[in-house]
DNA sequence: AAATAATTCAACCAAATAGTTGAAATGTAT
DNA sequence: ATACATTTCAACTATTTGGTTGAATTATTT
């Protein structure tokens, strides 16, 4: 039993990266073999099916995608701090998975209930830390009225945007990947002042 | 030849709404087919393959998606009322069309450069108008300096995110369908104050 | 050493799916 | 009326692809 989880483990990283470049409907069996340097039969042998397969690709790739977001949100920081410490952890998570956000965000759209199961699986909850401590800084006037639930999903489109985008980016405004990379740390230190100012009294 | 055309674009159309929901490796040809209401060989009858018809109907949906976009960006108005009409353009956009931005987000990235030629195709240009009136802005110090690229980027991504993230904002959030298309109303009001006090100096 | 687990391989099966064909029917233009 | 274009239909082909099988090999455990 030494080399199960070994392979187990490979097999899994094979399959996420090509679910995660193809999607689904996209990814094959073969291919996913291929990358993880064994032959389809093994495939079968540790995972039953390509939809077994991919559901455990799917529910890793969802908690990897919001409980470390979640564990910022209801962190006790304050509210400067804590975007930038957002925005950090988004663009150092996605350094690693660049094609994780679109791959959840078109995944759950063809199987929203699945996803909603998964996500409960994984003990999500509404950040109410974050949503009180908006609410507390909304009163003390410190930042001008605003629902809390925009202010979360406008951070998180503006983190994941541009990775999803890239093609569009580099297309419009001319650039290699060079310049897009150095775009992107650019962006990462003008994202919290774009956030914060937004909310500024 | 009385009945090509509307036949023609009866197929398109039902292609649009296949292609754009399940993406080109989710789409089946008869269900195409199925959703026209003719049979299949008159999808080959117009088009020849798969891949032609789906071409056909990714570069529709990039003419769809940028140019109406591109013309508020670069038109004489004003920066408060331009934010605004930008967000009101995208958001009646995708009132008829929910899935057209998940759809030419997915598809891109699939093959960056047959994107970036049918993007050449449609004669999409970087927005010059616009990148001039944000630096007028920025030097009249009426703005705060950024760079115009980001605030285009920012603009679209915000406009966009909420309607790919839909299962994961009514999930998070616990809304049902009417609590989420009461929150866009919401949001659309909303939208152009987070966007205009981003920038404000 | 014996038993068990992991792995390979090649061949195979079954289902799904893109694409084809040809004959017949219907509609349209000249 | 005739020619041409459009449409239907059902049956068919070819290919892709997920999944299976079984025998042989290698590694691990006891």
């Amino acid at each position: 039993m030494s080399e199960e989880l070994e392979t187990e483990e490979q097999v899994l990283e094979a399959a996420k990266v090509v679910f995660q470049e193809q999607g689904f409907s996209g990814a094959r069996m073969q291919e996913i073999a291929d990358v993880a340097g064994i032959n389809k039969s093994m495939l079968h042998y540790y995972f039953r099916s390509k939809d077994k397969l991919f559901q455990q690709v799917f529910q890793d790739s969802i908690r990897q995608f919001f409980p470390e977001i979640f564990k910022v949100l209801n962190s006790e920081l304050a509210l400067v701090p804590k975007v930038e410490k957002l925005v950090e952890t988004y663009y150092e998570m996605f350094k690693e998975h660049p094609h994780l956000p679109r791959f959840v965000i078109h995944e759950m759209n063809q199987h929203p209930e699945r996803f909603r199961k998964f996500v409960k699986n994984t003990g999500i909850e509404i950040p109410e830390v974050f949503v009180n401590q908006i609410q507390s800084e909304i009163e003390s006037e410190t930042m001008r009225k605003i629902d809390p639930r925009e202010f979360i999903i406008n951070t998180i489109g503006l983190c994941v945007f541009p990775l999803i985008a890239r093609p569009m980016i580099e297309t419009v405004f001319d650039m290699n990947e060079e310049q897009y990379q150095q775009f992107l740390e650019q962006r990462k230190k003008e994202l919290p002042k774009f956030i914060l100012n937004a909310v500024k009294k």
